[in-house]
DNA sequence: ACTTCGATGCTCT
DNA sequence: GAGCATCGAAGTA
């Protein structure tokens, strides 16, 4: 298809995840299954996580040890898990610094059928509204995935194809976590309905005046 | 082997 | 908005 931007190559995660997650908003997100059926959604929510500056990587234990997983080479596809769920990354910074992309909704565009197929739900539009949801809405199976290129044939990400401007980016604490609350490193689309319901609607991009 | 915790999701009120 | 299911990983023993 003419226009259509080539998928991100891994060389693009290379370096600060904040911004990386910022430009990612927008963006597609494909799956290729195995019979060639094309599964894709827009990225409406993102966060980014860096390890050696970030109280929510390196609080306590719990990141330490973890790390390691994250050691990887930028570009590389990685699930984290918590609650017993699989939560997709792309792996950022070069090989050896744990920092990450976080990709926590999505709209869905094509192959809806499946999506719901993959994973029945209720509402439509509880598909693919968090970071667990759309692992399983497009049927990847972490075992899998983890360790490949971002740019693989069967899970690869396409750029908006223009930079979101900044009103349409909502900027916010990240979800779920305790240290480190406070950092604005999670990204929305504005007004968005496929955004994750748990989300704080706090809006760290406008400072109140009180 | 057992305990605790968590970057979640689901099902109620 | 609250409670619970859930499971991989770390720490402890």
């Amino acid at each position: 298809m003419p226009g259509m931007p080539p998928p991100l190559p891994p060389s693009h995660f290379r370096g600060d995840p904040v911004p990386v997650a910022r430009a990612l908003l927008g963006g597609t997100l494909v799956r290729v299954l195995d019979g060639g059926e094309r599964l894709t959604g827009r990225i409406v929510e993102v966060e980014a996580y860096d390890c050696p500056r970030d109280p929510a990587c390196t609080a306590g234990r719990f990141h330490a040890a973890r790390s390691a997983e994250m050691a990887i080479p930028p570009g590389t596809w990685l699930f984290w898990t918590a609650h017993g769920h699989p939560l997709l990354q792309v792996a950022c910074r070069p090989e050896g610094v744990s920092a990450s992309v976080l990709i926590r909704a999505l709209e869905p565009l094509e192959g809806l059928g499946q999506m719901l197929s993959f994973r029945p739900v209720i509402r439509e539009r509880d598909l693919t509204n968090g970071p667990a949801k759309l692992v399983y809405a497009l049927g990847l199976n972490p075992a899998q995935i983890s360790g490949r290129p971002v740019n693989a044939p069967e899970l690869h990400l396409l750029p908006p194809p223009a930079p979101l401007p900044d009103e349409m980016v909502e900027v916010t604490a990240r979800v779920g976590i305790r240290e480190g609350r406070t950092l604005p490193w999670r990204f929305t689309m504005r007004g968005n309905p496929w955004v994750s319901p748990a989300a704080p609607s706090m809006d760290l991009s406008v400072t109140p005046d009180g």
